[in-house]
DNA sequence: CGTCTAGTTTGACGACCGTCTAGGCAATCG
DNA sequence: CGATTGCCTAGACGGTCGTCAAACTAGACG
């Protein structure tokens, strides 16, 4: 029940784009499925939401010690959280009254794979 | 001889942003400063620009070349050259009639140690 | 049931973004 | 010089984005 393959908003596999950007240069294809991704990573208060939940100990955070942490109404927050779950780089469960968020790692990593610059690439 | 510091549109120092977001919480002033770059990699054209100069043997590419491989008018691929120039991820070379772009791998490099899972977080 | 708290959804508004056409600048070649 | 080619800038236009206030849904608790 492990290793679900990252999601990309309309449903399609983002697992085939797992290579360094720097090794070959990416079909349109792949460039159309993961700009999204990185587009979502593009706000600096999404970027501070996803860290926070990703650095979170237990590696997940209740929405309202989130919202504490910006200057921001509720909805705002919300939505920001709308778009990082709908890229699949969080993911949220309700338990009791509260919502708690996690960080979806693998999504994480494959981003982290595309843009890395393995050694003697171009020298 | 390496190592120059990444710079950022305003000229501030983006070296100092360079930990795994999954380590520890983004200030909101490093968020500030890093979304500007996820930001430009959020379209699929400058992505796939990006990969083209990145990965072409040598290190640089022909503006030429790279019109040719999309369906835009020159003005359009040089407006995502100059976003993805003004936040240090290409640089430009005029040399006669042509200009080439060469990829900044550190800054590329940076971004991807952001985005990186390093193994035993938050297991 | 009624009420309270936690989050989300809806709709609106101003700002920003991607694209184009038209025009400008720079280097090359007769 | 004038003509041509390569690339960038300027300005315009439609679409998207970030934010908010208002209204809504889901549990918890009497």
């Amino acid at each position: 029940m492990s290793k679900q393959p990252v999601q990309l908003v309309g449903g399609a596999d983002l697992e085939d784009c797992r290579v360094p950007l720097v090794a070959e240069p990416l079909t349109a294809d792949q460039a159309e499925r993961l700009a999204p991704s990185f587009k979502a990573l593009g706000d600096p208060v999404r970027l501070r939401l996803l860290s926070l939940i990703a650095s979170h100990a237990g590696g997940e955070t209740c929405v309202c010690d989130l919202t504490e942490a910006f200057d921001l109404t509720a909805p705002t927050i919300s939505h920001h959280l709308k778009v990082l779950k709908e890229i699949g780089l969080v993911t949220a469960e309700r338990r009791g009254t509260w919502v708690y968020y996690r960080a979806e790692q693998p999504a994480l990593d494959l981003l982290s794979t595309v843009l890395s610059v393995p050694q003697g690439v171009n020298a």
